[in-house]
DNA sequence: AGCTTTTTTGCAAACGCTTGCAAAAAAGCA
DNA sequence: TGCTTTTTTGCAAGCGTTTGCAAAAAAGCT
C-alpha cells in the first residue's frame, strides 16, 4: 500500500473506483450532486493509490491552483517575515498554499509576477513593490486579483494596505522633541517609495508644528539598507554641529547607524539618541534596545491576505485602501541631550 | 504593440508568424534545425504580440518548467536567507527561477515537497528538513533532483552540503578553554536534527580532550530559536554553580542567551561571556558583536544549487556529500573569567 | 538530371485535469 | 402507474504546450 504515488493519475483513481475520471474530479472538488457511496468509494481509492493532482494539469485545465504568490524584495529583512507570518494565518484558514518569489534582482519583478497571472497563482501580494506601473496595469487589465502591500498605486485603482508613515513619523519627530532634542537628524528611505516620502514629511511637520527651522544637513539619504543608514550616520555625526538624535526611517536603518555611532566612539543613548520604525524582532534585540515608531506588520499581512482572498471569491469587490495605525514603542535608546 | 498580453497563446504567435505552432515551440526552444528566417519571423511575432509562454501547460507537455524549488522551515532566521544567497547566485547564472516555500507548519513539508515534483520544479533544495525519511524515498524513486543542505540522509543514498559541525564546536569549545574558562554552559539544538548532535558531540570532545569532566547541568536543551535559548539560558545562570561561558548551538540561541543574561542583570562579556556558531548577520549587529563558529552559509548554497544543477542536466550522476570547513570569528563577547 | 542525404516543417497525439451538456437514474407527486 | 423534476454520471471537448514521426524541401554528390 503506498502512501504516495507520483506517477497515478485520476485515470488509475477512476478506474480503481469504478467510475469515470470525471467524477473523480468531482469528488475532489467537494461538487455537491455526487452520490455518498460514490464518494466514498472515490476517497478510498486515492488513499489506496496514494493519488497526488498534477496542479499544472488542473490549473491548465480551468481549475484554481490554491496558490497565493507573494512577491518580496529580498529575504534578508524581518520586515518580510513579519508581514508573511500574517499573511500565512489567514491563508492556512482559507486552504491556500503561499508561495514566495523574491526579486531582489529588481529585473525580476515584472517576470515573475507576470509569470504567477498564467495559472500558477490565483493571486497576488507585493510587498513594496518599486515597479508598479509597469506591469500593475497589466494585472488590472487582465482582472488578476492583487493587493499591493506598503506602497501606493499612483493611479489609485488598486487594492492597498499600508499605515500611517506620516502621523508615525511625527509622533516620532515630536517625542524627541519632548525629550528636549532640537537637532534631530533624519535618515530618508529609499525616496521612490511613498512610505519613504511620507516618513519625511512627518519629521517635517513635526519641526515645523515646533517652530523649529529645518536643517538640510541634517536630513540624510538612506534607502531602507543597513549599510546606507551607517553612511548616512557617519555624515550626520561628521557635521561641525552634529544632532544629538538620530530618527532612521526604518529599524534596519537605525542599526547601521548605531554601527556608525559606536564607531565614532560615542554612547547611545547618553551621547546620542536614535530611534527607529517598523519594530522588527531585532529592535528588541540589539543593545540598547530600539526606540522606534512600530507598524503592525503582521497585521498589514492579515488584512491584505483577506482582502485577497475575498477579491479572488468576488470578482466584482470594489477596490479597498486599508491604512493602518502606527504606534511609539519606547525603549532604551533614547534620552534626554546633554546639553538643553 | 502591447509590451505584454497575457491572453496570447502559442497559436496566435505561430499565426502571426505564418507557421506551425509547433516551430514556434522549436524556435523557443532553440532547436537547431529552424531556418534562420523563420526563426526571425518568429521572434518578431512573438514580441510584437507581447507573448508569454504558459508555465503550466508547457510542464504538463513534458518540457522542463526551469525553476527548482527552496523548501526551508521558515523565514525569520538570516541563516536561510543567507543560504539562499548563494543559491540564487548560482542559479541565476543557469537561468533557473527560485520559488520558495516556507513550512513554518511542519504539517505542509511533504505535501509541498511532494507538489513540486509533478511538474512545478525541476529540482528540489531542502534546507534542513525534519522529515527526511517520509517522502525524500518517494523523491529518490521518482528520480527526481534533490538535494539536503545542512541535513544528512539516514540512508546515505542523498546529496548533502554540510559543514564540520563537530569540528567547529569542538574549536568553539577549545577558545573557551584557552581563555581560561572551565564551567562553559552548552545550549543545544534541536537534537533530532544531526547538526544539533554534532555541535554537542564536538562541546563534549572538546571538554574530554582538555580533561575536563561533563557536567549534565551545564547542558540545557534549546531548539535553535531565540526564545528557547533565553530560556535554556536562564536555567543555567539560576545553577548553584552558574557558568563564566555559554557557547549557544546556533547565533539566534545565542541572542536570546544575550537577553537572559541581561536580564539577570550581568554583563557580556564581563561577567559572562558568550559563543554562537553560523555567523549570521546579526552577529556583528548585537552588542557587543558575538563571537561564533562560522559555517559559510552562502557557500553552502552555492554549492548544492550547483549539485542540483549538475543532477538535472546529468541525471545519472552519483551522488555526492560535500562538507565544508567552519571557522572561528572572534568578535567581543568573550574574555577570560573573572577569577580563574 | 537523378539519386541520396540532410534540413525543415506540419500533423497528430499526448500530457492530466476541468467542465458543459445530455443521457440515465432516482425521487417526488398526483 | 405515469409524468415531472431532481440528482447523478459519463462523454467529449478543451486548456496551451511539447515532441515523435513522416512528408516536403533543400542541399550535396555523381
Amino acid at each position: 500500500m503506498p502512501e504516495i504515488n507520483m506517477s497515478v493519475t485520476i485515470l488509475d483513481v477512476a478506474r480503481e473506483a469504478g467510475v469515470s475520471y470525471s467524477t473523480v474530479s468531482r469528488v475532489l472538488s467537494g461538487y455537491e450532486f455526487v452520490k455518498d457511496s460514490t464518494r466514498q468509494r472515490v476517497l478510498e481509492a486515492v488513499e489506496r493509490l496514494g493519488y497526488v493532482v498534477n496542479q499544472q494539469a488542473r490549473s491548465l485545465a480551468g481549475g484554481k491552483s490554491g496558490v497565493i504568490g507573494l512577491l518580496v524584495p529580498g529575504l534578508d529583512n524581518s520586515y518580510i517575515a513579519e508581514i508573511a507570518r500574517g499573511i500565512d494565518e489567514v491563508l492556512s484558514k482559507a486552504s491556500y498554499d503561499l508561495l514566495l518569489y523574491t526579486t531582489h534582482r529588481t529585473s525580476t519583478e515584472t517576470s515573475y509576477a507576470l509569470k504567477m497571472t498564467k495559472g500558477l497563482a490565483d493571486g497576488l501580494l507585493l510587498v513594496v513593490p518599486l515597479l508598479t506601473t509597469a506591469y500593475v496595469e497589466t494585472l488590472r487589465e487582465q482582472n488578476f486579483p492583487y493587493v499591493l502591500i506598503d506602497q501606493v498605486d499612483p493611479s489609485n485603482r488598486s487594492s492597498v494596505v499600508d499605515s500611517l508613515n506620516r502621523q508615525g513619523a511625527y509622533e516620532g519627530t515630536q517625542y524627541l522633541l519632548s525629550l528636549g532634542h532640537r537637532r534631530i537628524g533624519f535618515i530618508t528611505g529609499l525616496m521612490k517609495l511613498r512610505s519613504a516620502e511620507d516618513r519625511l514629511s512627518g519629521y517635517l511637520a513635526a519641526l515645523r508644528d515646533a517652530g523649529i527651522p529645518v536643517e538640510q544637513d541634517l536630513i540624510q539619504r538612506g534607502d531602507f539598507w543597513r549599510k546606507e543608514g551607517y553612511e548616512a550616520a557617519e555624515r550626520l555625526l561628521s557635521l561641525s554641529n552634529p544632532p544629538t538624535a538620530i530618527f532612521a526611517s526604518n529599524d534596519l536603518s537605525a542599526f547601521g547607524a548605531m554601527e556608525a555611532i559606536r564607531a565614532y566612539g560615542l554612547q547611545i543613548p547618553q551621547d546620542i539618541s536614535i530611534m527607529g520604525f517598523d519594530d522588527i524582532p531585532q529592535a528588541s534585540l540589539v543593545y540598547p534596545r530600539l526606540t522606534t515608531v512600530r507598524q503592525p506588520l503582521d497585521e498589514m499581512g492579515r488584512i491584505a491576505a483577506q482582502l485577497l482572498v475575498e477579491q479572488i471569491e468576488n470578482p466584482d469587490r470594489p477596490i479597498h485602501h486599508v491604512t493602518l495605525p502606527t504606534s511609539l514603542v519606547v525603549r532604551e535608546s533614547c534620552q534626554p541631550p546633554r546639553h538643553p
